[in-house]
DNA sequence: ATATATTTTCAATAAATTTTGAAAATATAA
DNA sequence: TTATATTTTCAAAATTTATTGAAAATATAT
């Protein structure tokens, strides 16, 4: 297979895979194509690659920078701006995992505590599975949070290596 | 907070939460309303519950069972079908695991094996820079799959302990 | 200062997704 | 068998989400 239509097959799946995953195909697909280039992008060079608008590039980018995965790179004596990605795919699924976790978890947890107080009789059948049901959520979203919390200080290699122990 | 108010907001943040995750809001407030009742609910019960027509009831309680969250349940002597959901939270999230990763994670991991092989030098930037991405996400990627086999494997109690050990 | 390049905004439009509801299909009862 | 209940399908409508593009704002150069 030739790298441009490597290239082209890459963006286009990443952008597939991000809607599956609740993001937007055009973020996912600017994200893919500045993973894969070696420099930074200006946003004409990504509106031409992708053959979007400039005003959907411009927001997606930003979407991005916000998310912590892209940033702005000042080229000296250059008027445009220019954006370059975090190629360590590791450094990537960390900052991914700690936006979802503050932006989802966290306050699906916060809901359920408020949600495990509701009034009634446990002896009530509907009041009983109600109060277990937010109970067993809530008891393996605070693993997970604890566990992903420990995800995002650790290093790949420390981390890839525990698992392999684990999970021989 | 009373029960049916209780319910409502958490089937209501269940809903929102979905979409957040590439599901939609009606499938996920279908599974949530069947989290929360203690007996069996038909096709009926659901719409009026949740207001929404039959065939948007009958399409999204299908695609449940597809997932694995949801089951038939026939009781004796009553012509209408019941549905319930899988109550213990462990066994819903291996199982959303087990098809998220069939459906999406297998698929890509054997279109980065593709990709991988791309024609030309490494000693060309373009190439080099594309090659490296994609085998940073596949060993990546491969770790997650293993990973996750294990977990979809193993037992809550020891899943979690081995967790909390491992993150005091 | 003025001109020019570049970025950002956002109302209008387009596209994608979800929902409806009535008709067709299927299943059960009489 | 015929009648009735129930489920399923799917084209059309509604809704939601994404995209455009031109105008406004901002930044830099002359």
């Amino acid at each position: 297979m030739k790298l441009t239509e490597a290239k082209q097959q890459f963006i286009s799946s990443w952008g597939a895979f991000g809607t599956h995953w609740g993001i937007n195909r055009t973020m996912a697909q600017i994200h893919a194509l500045l993973l894969i280039s070696p420099d930074p992008q200006t946003q004409d060079d990504i509106m031409e690659e992708l053959n979007i608008s400039r005003g959907n590039t411009n927001m997606n980018i930003r979407e991005l920078i916000n998310w912590g995965l892209v940033e702005r790179v000042l080229l000296s004596g250059e008027r445009k701006e220019y954006f370059s990605a975090e190629k360590d795919i590791w450094k990537v699924v960390k900052q991914i995992v700690k936006e979802r976790k503050k932006r989802e978890l966290e306050p699906m947890l916060q809901l359920l505590d408020r949600l495990e107080e509701v009034e009634g009789d446990k002896r009530d059948k509907s009041v009983k599975t109600f109060v277990d049901t937010i109970s067993g959520i809530k008891k393996l979203g605070r693993q997970a949070d604890k566990t992903l919390d420990m995800m995002i200080k650790a290093e790949e290699s420390w981390f890839i290596g525990t698992m392999m122990k684990f999970f021989k």
